[in-house]
DNA sequence: GAGTGGTATTTAGTTTGGGTAATGAGTTAC
DNA sequence: GTAACTCATTACCCAAACTAAATACCACTC
């Protein structure tokens, strides 16, 4: 296994991430496009979308959340007319969360404002590191959910 | 100006960005050094080594919160010996806060613990992949700090 | 088929970390 | 010298997570 991180510019270019993702997750935090919705219930909506349906546990494991936080929230997106609540197949104990079709126009309309508050930031920022950030989009991500 | 995120790839990389961020800053909450220290109070201290000493104002700017979160936020740091509080040479509204020795150990080890953490997670990714991500943390903490 | 251990969700209560509004002290401009 | 502004602070409040305990259910053993 290559010693991936522990050379010195790789010790900091991970100080760099860290407090780079902490600043930017809190300013995101503010940039909600529904004032009712809070950041973790539209993470929720985002994951629901990518697999379909699933249980509040695996909601919960996937987004690193306590299961009574998870209860909380998925009750909330259900009052809110967000999500349907079904009950699970086969187990009585488990439940079925998906979302309902107000959930998909709203993670779309969702999506365009935040992409126009980004764009602002991103303004500052040349062609070439915004074609960086492109690229490693899809690898931060893969890191999230390692 | 270049209409940077507007094609698809763009605006599917924002988004991919946007939840990544999230889902990591909420990850990297937990992996605190020292349990009594807040994530913010970490940042902090990490905006201090890099810049000297500051005042709470500047500092607010810069962690993007309010005021009166920075004074709280000093308070606590003053109290555990973190930092050092001095009247402002100039204008006696002000303070000077600067880290403390202790701090800066602190910090250290603090880097020490949190390379340990990602290098686990990082152990995930292939070559490449961290190569990318070594190219962005410098971008990304630009565009945190725009 | 009654009992036991384990798992999914929920309820109740607490902590935490940040925010807003209002205050006091100090500075700057007129 | 006073009015307007700025910095830090105080007091109070709220949102969103957590832990511990309770409830409902499954699976396996005897």
């Amino acid at each position: 296994m290559p010693d991936l991180i522990h050379d010195g510019d790789s010790a900091a270019a991970v100080s760099s991430l860290r407090s780079a993702v902490m600043l930017l997750g809190r300013r995101l935090k503010h940039q909600r496009v529904d004032e009712s919705l809070s950041p973790t219930e539209m993470s929720v909506l985002g994951t629901l979308a990518r697999c379909g349906s699933a249980t509040p546990g695996e909601l919960a494991r996937k987004e690193h959340v306590q299961p009574p936080s998870m209860t909380r929230i998925v009750a909330l997106l259900e009052a809110k007319g967000l999500v349907r609540l079904e009950p699970h197949p086969d187990d009585r104990r488990q439940k079925m969360v998906s979302q309902t079709e107000q959930a998909e126009a709203m993670l779309a309309e969702s999506r365009t404002k935040r992409n126009a508050w980004l764009a602002q930031l991103a303004e500052g920022l040349d062609e070439d590191e915004w074609e960086t950030l492109r690229a490693a989009a899809p690898v931060l991500e893969k890191l999230a959910h390692l």
